[in-house]
DNA sequence: GAGTAGACTGACTAAACAGTCGGTTTTTTC
DNA sequence: GAAAAAACCGACTGTTTAGTCAGTCTACTC
């Protein structure tokens, strides 16, 4: 692994572990066995390396999301496909979803940074809008995906604080279907 | 207004604009109209501050839900009336709202406080356990309790990211009935 | 094997930081 | 109205911070 490789991983875990400012550009140094000047050689500052984190793991997530659904047999199936593939990448890439919800909610992430990180969704709020939109539907397609998303979200919380429960898949199950009901 | 509450009152503020490292306690005494004494005199450390706000904010939002809902009649009223009782609180206490999830991401908060936070809630999530064991459902309390509530959390994403829709009540009632598909 | 471009180094710096302290003002109590 | 207590002040301190810089090392080219 590469040393500019080896900062972003360990920027990642700190970053998760202690939040943006309360790690250090000489502890990501240290960590990742580098010296100081290694990792602004790579990164022209601490908001440089922390927006590339950023954006890499939306665009991880958004192309895994993307893979997953591409040879889906209508919005339904698409749908599944990618609620299925979406707990799963938050489970398995724990850390990065983590970093990643963290960065939402922290001031430390600029709008611009933060618009650049919406974009690589678009692909999939435009079908999800084309969806409701079809089913002459009452309310907005972004109203929906907000509710729906954040049901996703709170199963997601679910088991990453429940462990145990991580790969129970008929629960799994379940919880989509209760995540559907909101868009039947 | 006592200097006490206008260190915390524009504390709240700049923790949900710049967060809790990236806002130094002399900016706060400073926006404040204090010295920098003053504030170490009210609170014996920065973190003792950031430990007030969030168990204050947790304690105004659990009275009021509290308050909403001593008097519903049965169980589905009873949530009915929480649901919109917090829905009502986040968009009229944006800045606490927002400042709550803010402290829910972030490591800055130690796992004690954390957990008085949630103790501040143990009446809802009993009552809630209680409704989904008596339904003799085959998911538990918990997993249903935390879609329910992430359902609910993107909703009012929803409405503070589209400030025209905040006193939109038909949708709210809308929004309402798409949560209440989850636990039918 | 000389030349060179980019990776890498770590001691260094100027600014910012949380928190202190000795002293002053305001409020409360008797 | 005197004495005590509590609130308040802001200059100060030791530490930590992001970022620099002058120079070394490594790998590749011709």
């Amino acid at each position: 692994m590469s040393k500019r490789e080896q900062i972003l991983e360990t920027a990642l875990e700190l970053f998760t572990e202690h939040g943006f400012r309360g790690t250090s550009t000489a502890e990501i140094s240290k960590q990742a066995g580098v010296a100081t000047g290694t990792l602004f050689h790579h990164f022209k500052s601490k908001e440089e390396l922390i927006e590339e984190l950023y954006l890499g793991a939306k665009t991880d997530l958004a192309d895994y999301l993307q893979a997953a659904c591409t040879d889906a047999n209508g919005m339904e199936e698409k749908i599944k496909r990618l609620w299925f593939a979406y707990v799963n990448w938050a489970i398995s890439h724990e850390s990065q979803y983590r970093f990643f919800k963290h960065c939402e909610a922290s001031p430390y992430i600029g709008e611009s940074v933060r618009e650049k990180g919406v974009a690589k969704f678009a692909f999939f709020i435009e079908d999800f809008s084309a969806l409701v939109s079809e089913r002459g539907d009452k309310v907005s397609g972004m109203t929906l995906l907000d509710i729906f998303a954040g049901a996703m979200d709170g199963f997601i919380r679910h088991l990453l604080n429940n462990p145990e429960t991580k790969t129970d898949k008929p629960l799994w199950d379940i919880a989509f279907s209760l995540c559907w009901k909101i868009l039947g």
